[in-house]
RNA sequence: GCCAAUGUAGCUCAGUGGUAGAGCAACGGUUUCGUAAACCGUCGGUCGCCGGUUCAAUCCCGGCCAUUGGCUCCA
């Protein structure tokens, strides 16, 4: 159940997309589940029921209906595979055929854990020795005063608020979909269960339905349009997971964002910056992303030192000599004796290394004499001094400010970039171009006084608002993410200690977002480490959701720098920071846009946006043609040609798959009349027209960034 | 990182304990075609990587890597 809005401004305030109606949302909210979550709901009560007819000792958790069906979180010895789904099924048929009644039964909390413990909750009856220890935790969650209530149907029990439908025969049609593993209660401290996902509709055509509409999904997904269209390829092998390459068609696309991008900053007064994209510990020391708050989410260093003029890879040799055996080094002491004296030192052992004849040499890796060598001076080694690639742009920004003094009067500075980062995902989270390891970002950080703070951070979020015009999104929420106050010291910290300046930009972003009305959603805990942010969280057309763009305010870095402007009364004060990317980045924007689109997009974003082809090879004819590609190419349009040999129909054919946004086909009679014949992708023949008329229109289209 | 599934030609996919096939693409030739596939031929693979079992492994077993579906995390 996913609520969105469709680009109006009526409901200031609003709900949450329950993408999980799990055990503790309140009893009000669980009254309002409609009449599918409420079928989907009991199918995997059924499902459980099913479950343990064929696996008595499993013990369940959460079963919820989600957005696409349902699962139920299970304990089990046995690894349910999708092997296992028609046994499941067959029982499911059987529970469902039997039709019986789903009873609800009020019990005292007392009672309910007496049946906890006797194994009884998710069961089909007791089971001595086997309690259903995830129901008691779920038991404990229940606040005291509320009703506690069960399911029954046929023999199978289970702790539930319901609501259900009436009997197990009103389960339409069902599907067992996949199985996956999830943790108790989503916590990766508890144990790990496996999540048995299916899904339910009224009846058999809904569902055939829904699996065809999964089709149709899968068809668009970026991954499979992206290497159709050859937009990008990821080379694990290379180039490393997560790391895209942008190939020449997806580039083209980069580009358009870019120039996008760039013109809109422009207009809003930002100026553009570049730069590296690695920094020296220090930087991300200062700014708190290391230590602790941002540190596994970066690369690991580089680390360098100086030492006789040679560059030495410190850690390397860290690790080295731990793993170092004694035959490696017995037999770099035959080669070089001076090793066993502890005093022999990196400089000599350079000048003996280069003495040594080639032959020699070569069979020296540099990791085994470190290994070897570094054993005894580890110790006298100076701090090692250490790059990190970047996994955000703005510390880089904020040494921009840095650079020269400031006044009030450059409030407020925008500084943008498309800042390359890199952030090291863990490996399960990869996903195509919508996660990766190296991002392009549309990054700007908006350095302001508290007093401007308001009108910047609105003229923000007016921003994407443009931008979503342009691309046609009209499903969108924005969510106000807050900070956990529990979270600011101690092991699990996640956000800079600072309890004031947390509640007063809080204040001040949501006030901000009630004044412009614009709807948004607050969700605790997951603000940014230095501030609240506000993600807009979008739906591709195929149901995938994910976070586009951001603005983020930081009252911690800036000062930790020690940023500060000259204000009118001569006092030096620290500016106000907003990190934005409205655009997102490329990666997860053109993904996001691919499926969009499906692969077919606008003519000023088409990566081909037209190709010219000829009926036959004939010379004045070609001559032509390539008047027509010359003219449009001196205006930046990526135009093609197709003179081959081939018949019409097969460049045809060749051209749509290629999603070219505009075929010109030309022939003879064309070339007399001093016509071209347009075709457009997915739109077929629209006929000749004046070759003048044509170009005019496809510059206009481009210029104007027609949808 | 965790759980599960998957990995065969550029792409989509067959297949077998005795060192592999199809279609499309690519390349060469023939064809000169008015809006979604003209015809013929050729090339193409360390069957993800490493190890084990076996006379013999792409196939069986183990480890690793990667991808996918989720969990956790996030732009």
């Amino acid at each position: 159940m996913s609520l969105w809005f469709e680009n109006q401004k009526e409901n200031p305030i609003l709900c949450v997309s329950a993408v999980n109606m799990d055990e503790r949302k309140t009893l009000d909210d669980r009254a309002k589940m409609t009449e599918l979550e409420r079928l989907r709901h009991s199918a995997a009560h059924v499902m459980a029921t099913a479950i343990l007819r064929l696996w008595p000792d499993a013990q369940f958790a959460a079963g919820p209906p989600v957005e696409n069906g349902f699962y139920y979180d299970v304990d089990l010895k046995h690894r349910i595979s999708p092997e296992d789904f028609m046994a499941i099924e067959a029982e499911m048929k059987k529970e469902i055929k039997a039709n019986h009644p789903f009873e609800k039964i009020v019990v005292t909390r007392e009672q309910a854990i007496a049946d906890a413990q006797a194994g009884r909750l998710g069961a089909l009856g007791a089971r001595p020795g086997n309690p259903s220890v995830f129901k008691l935790g779920n038991l404990e969650a229940i606040p005291e005063g509320e009703q506690i209530t069960y399911f029954k149907n046929g023999d199978f029990v289970d702790l539930c608020a319901g609501p259900h439908v009436m009997r197990t025969g009103n389960i339409g049609a069902f599907k067992l979909t996949s199985v996956a593993s999830a943790y108790y209660k989503g916590d990766e401290r508890n144990p790990q269960l496996q999540r048995i996902y299916g899904t339910a509709f009224k009846n058999k055509t809904q569902l055939d339905e829904y699996f065809k509409m999964l089709e149709e999904a899968k068809r668009r997904d970026h991954r499979k349009i992206g290497q159709e269209m050859g937009l990008f390829a990821i080379d694990t092998e290379y180039v490393g997971p997560g790391l895209p390459l942008w190939l020449p068609k997806g580039t083209a696309i980069v580009e358009e964002l870019e120039k996008l991008a760039k013109e809109t900053e422009f207009a809003a007064g930002y100026v553009r910056v570049k730069t590296p994209h690695i920094a020296r510990e220090k930087m991300y020391l200062t700014s708190g992303h290391l230590p602790v708050l941002y540190a596994e989410s970066m690369y690991p260093p580089m680390t360098l030192r100086a030492e006789s003029g040679k560059k030495v890879d410190v850690e390397a040799q860290a690790r080295s000599i731990e793993q170092s055996d004694q035959l490696l080094r017995e037999n770099m002491e035959k080669i070089f004796p001076r090793l066993k004296e502890s005093n022999y030192s990196l400089q000599e052992f350079e000048k003996d290394f280069w003495q040594k004849p080639e032959q020699v040499r070569i069979h020296l890796e540099k990791s085994a004499i470190a290994t070897v060598f570094s054993k005894s001076k580890w110790a006298q080694l100076p701090e090692p001094d250490r790059y990190y690639l970047k996994a955000m742009n703005c510390p880089h920004h904020h040494r921009i400010f840095a650079a020269e003094p400031r006044s009030y009067r450059d409030l407020p500075l925008r500084l943008a970039e498309y800042g390359t980062c890199y952030r090291y995902e863990q490996s399960g989270e990869l996903f195509g171009l919508m996660r990766v390891r190296s991002l392009n970002m549309n990054d700007a950080h908006i350095y302001c006084t508290p007093e401007q703070f308001a009108a910047e951070f609105n003229a923000v979020n007016e921003m994407y608002l443009k931008y979503f015009k342009i691309f046609g999104i009209d499903k969108y929420v924005m969510r106000f993410s807050t900070h956990d106050p529990s979270r600011l010291t101690g092991d699990n910290a996640k956000f800079v200690n600072e309890p004031e300046l947390w509640k007063q930009t809080e204040d001040m972003v949501r006030q901000t977002l009630i004044d412009s009305k614009i709807p948004y959603v607050e969700v605790p805990n997951e603000a940014a480490f230095y501030g609240p942010k506000i993600d807009v969280q979008v739906w591709s057309v195929i149901g995938r959701e994910f976070t586009l763009a951001t603005n983020q305010v930081d009252f911690a870095v800036p000062a930790k720098f020690g940023l500060t402007y000259r204000d009118k009364d001569n006092s030096n004060k620290t500016p106000l920071c907003i990190h934005r990317a409205p655009l997102g980045t490329h990666e997860r924007f053109i993904g996001f846009l691919i499926e969009h689109y499906a692969g077919n997009f606008p003519l000023w974003l088409a990566p081909e946006q037209v190709r010219v082809m000829t009926l036959g090879e004939e010379e004045p004819l070609v001559n032509y043609a390539k008047a027509i590609v010359n003219e449009l190419r001196a205006n930046f349009v990526r135009c093609e040609s197709d003179f081959s040999s081939n018949k019409i129909n097969g460049k045809i054919q060749d051209a749509e798959q290629a999603k070219v946004h505009t075929m010109l086909v030309i022939g003879g009679r064309d070339m007399e009349a001093g016509n071209v014949s347009v075709r457009l992708h997915g739109k077929g023949n629209l006929g000749a027209k004046p070759k003048a008329e044509v170009v005019a229109d496809i510059l206009q289209s481009i210029k104007e960034r027609r949808a």
